[in-house]
DNA sequence: CCGGTTCTGTCCAGTTACTTGACAGAGAGT
DNA sequence: ACTCTCTGTCAAGTAACTGGACAGAACCGG
């Protein structure tokens, strides 16, 4: 792959060792009470460090909210990815393992649990939907950098087409299940599959 | 296992990060240089941090060897035991894995490699051989409770002369291989598989 | 509709951690 | 003896984090 693990000054480290346990604390306090009931206090206290400082880093409670949610659908991002990666014999498949593992993971995910299970999350809601533009921006750039990377025939603006959609299908799926994630993701790729046979077909010729 | 991963405040995990960074980053140098050749400057600013800092953080040259080469042994430790972990029915059979996976990684280790390979490195040899009491010391009390921990029956003075046996005697074969670290693993362990069996027997009894 | 409470977001004084530049002393090389 | 370089230490300066305070907004109970 590329991104060498380059060596990193520590100023850089710390900062990021800040970030994130800031945002690890905030992940943390969400496993035991509603995102509304966690105060901005209690994540700092909860890292380790004053009010003021976690104010410096994030500017605002809402900004706070946003790279929480960006973190974990970078995760989310990188798994499927590299589920894409292990397909790339066979888009269909592909398609199908990537969704397949998306759905699944977001079921068992906590902070997506918080969401979508509780009632006091409506403000991280609002991040994945309405207030969504960066979140599905993001990963169907992602998504579509990842298919015209693994199939250079494929037109970069169908795979932007299909990223988009995707994206927005995953996100409607994770936030309003729909019986079992298998089942769902299995349903949605063999709509999408005659698309991307036609995708194919079309570039392989 | 026990350790929980509890929650870490930041300023403990920044201090751990700093001084991880500074031993990386020896590390690091130890690639491409003899030690004797890297100067505490260098390895300041391969961290990314003042020479200051470095000093403040580890009192001086010597200790700051002392540090990398325990953080090392810390390693092979830690492997060591799961190693002995996964034989506890198996006494002999846990000493010979131990051994062989210590005198295997070791022969890989890059640590290692720069000190018993290169010339410049008389200090850091030093460590582990007429200065290495407390490399000796502690490496021996972990190999003490693995013992104990795994085999309940066997006294801990009897553990203790063979954790501190077979700790030199592996020092000795990592500083000086002796041809195919398997090879001498297999022999070093079937000489001392009688007293294992007989302390087993004694125990069992 | 009003007083009490809590939280957000901001300000500032104070402490702690890291940086920068400097210097004496030890050791190696010329 | 002279120069160079590195170690180890010091002092002054800067940047990051702390702790306390406060105005304003939202909520709650009366």
């Amino acid at each position: 792959m590329s991104a060498a693990p380059q060596r990193v000054p520590y100023s850089v480290a710390a900062r990021e060792l800040l970030r994130n346990t800031l945002l690890d604390a905030a992940c943390h306090e969400l496993e035991s009470r509603h995102w509304a009931d966690i105060t901005m206090a209690d994540i700092a206290v909860a890292a380790g460090v004053s009010r003021q400082t976690l104010y410096k880093e994030f500017g605002s409670r809402e900004e706070f909210a946003q790279v929480l949610v960006m973190r974990e659908a970078e995760s989310f991002l990188d798994a499927v990815e590299s589920s894409v990666r292990q397909h790339l014999d066979a888009p269909p498949k592909a398609l199908a393992a990537a969704f397949d593992l998306f759905l699944t993971s977001a079921a068992e995910n906590p902070l997506l649990r918080a969401i979508v299970l509780e009632e006091g999350a409506e403000e991280l809601l609002a991040l994945l939907t309405t207030q969504g533009k960066p979140l599905v921006e993001r990963a169907a750039d992602r998504l579509t950098d990842v298919v015209v990377s693994g199939w250079p025939l494929i037109r970069r603006r169908d795979a932007e087409l299909l990223g988009d959609v995707l994206v927005r299908l995953a996100i409607s799926y994770a936030a309003l299940p729909d019986g079992d994630a298998s089942a769902t993701a299995a349903a949605v790729s063999s709509l999408f599959q005659p698309y991307v046979e036609k995708l194919v077909r079309e570039t392989a010729s």
